[in-house]
DNA sequence: CCATTTTACTCAGCGAGCTGAACAATACTG
DNA sequence: CAGTATTGTTCAGCTCGCTGAGTAAAATGG
C-alpha cells in the first residue's frame, strides 16, 4: 500500500515529520503574533545585535529569505534595523524591549511545553542523530 | 553561542534537517522536470488512479495544496484528470505512459543514489523514530 | 420531493523557502 | 588613483505549505 509509511524513503518521512510537528508548535506561536522564522531569528540576536548575513548563515536560510524575515520582525517591531555606521551596506539587526519580552516567553513556553518531538521513544537519540544531518549537509 | 546546534529546540533542529536533506534531492529531481511534491503525488497514484483527496490524504497535505500540485503534474503531462463519472465532485487523476516512465526512473535514483539521509550513523533508527513521529502527528 | 448538510474541489491570499538579477558600498589591484 | 571584484542587501518571481471562503454535486431527512 502506498499509504504505508514503511514504504516511504527517509527524506520524505523526514519532511513530512517537520512539517507536522512544526504546524502544531506554530498555531501556539502564532497566538502571540510570531512566526517560527521569527523566532529563529530573534534567537540570533538575543544576546546582540547582527548584519543580516550573520543572522541567515545561522539560521540556515538564504539572505534573501531572511531580508523578509526581518522586514516581517521590524514591522512586529520586535527588531530595528539600522544602518551599520561602521560599513554602510550592513544593516545592524537589533533585538527591542518588546522583542526580548516575547522571545523570552516563547523560550519558556519552548521548555515547559510537552514538546512535540517528546513524544517518540528515543528523544535524545533523534536529537543527535539530526544533528548529524544538519552538520553533514551544510551550505 | 547561538550557532551551536546543540542550543536548538529538537523541533527546529527537524525542520532544518528536512529543508537541508530536500533540498539536496530536490534539485535532482528538478534536473528531470519534477518536483518533491510532484513525486510524493505520483508515488500514491503509481497502483492506479485516485481522486485528489485520496492523494492529498495519503501526501498528509491539504485538498488545496494537492489541487495546485496536481495542476502542476497535469500541466507538465505526467497525469491527467477526468471528473469521475460515478460521481462528478471527485477528479479522477491517473498517472499517464510519460509519468510512469518518469517515476520509475525516479524510484530507482532514489534507490541507487546515496541518500543524504543515509549519512547518519544509525539511518534504520532514524527512520523508524520520523514513523513515529508521522503516526503520532495525525491530520 | 424539497431543504439542508456533507463532500470534493477551487480561488484568493499569505508566509517561507528557493534562484537569478540588480544595486550600492567596500575592498582589492595594477 | 582608477577599474574591477567582492560583499550585503533588495527586488522579482517561482513552488509549496497553510487558512478561509465559495461552488457544485451527492447524500440525508422531514
Amino acid at each position: 500500500m502506498t499509504d504505508d509509511l514503511e514504504s516511504w524513503p527517509t527524506g520524505r518521512l523526514l519532511s513530512t515529520a517537520a512539517r507536522l510537528v512544526e504546524q502544531a508548535w506554530e498555531s501556539t506561536l502564532r497566538a502571540h503574533g510570531l512566526t517560527h522564522a521569527g523566532l529563529v531569528a530573534l534567537h540570533t540576536i538575543a544576546d546582540g545585535p547582527r548584519s543580516q548575513r550573520e543572522i541567515a548563515r545561522a539560521c540556515r536560510v538564504t539572505d534573501q529569505t531572511m531580508s523578509r524575515t526581518v522586514e516581517h520582525l521590524e514591522r512586529s517591531a520586535l527588531v530595528t534595523r539600522t544602518v551599520d555606521p561602521a560599513d554602510e551596506r550592513r544593516m545592524r539587526v537589533q533585538i527591542t524591549e518588546s522583542g526580548n519580552e516575547l522571545y523570552r516567553a516563547m523560550i519558556e513556553l519552548e521548555r515547559t511545553d510537552a514538546q512535540p518531538t517528546a513524544v517518540v521513544s528515543d528523544p535524545g537519540t533523534l536529537r543527535s542523530l539530526l544533528i548529524e544531518l544538519v552538520r553533514s549537509a551544510q551550505r
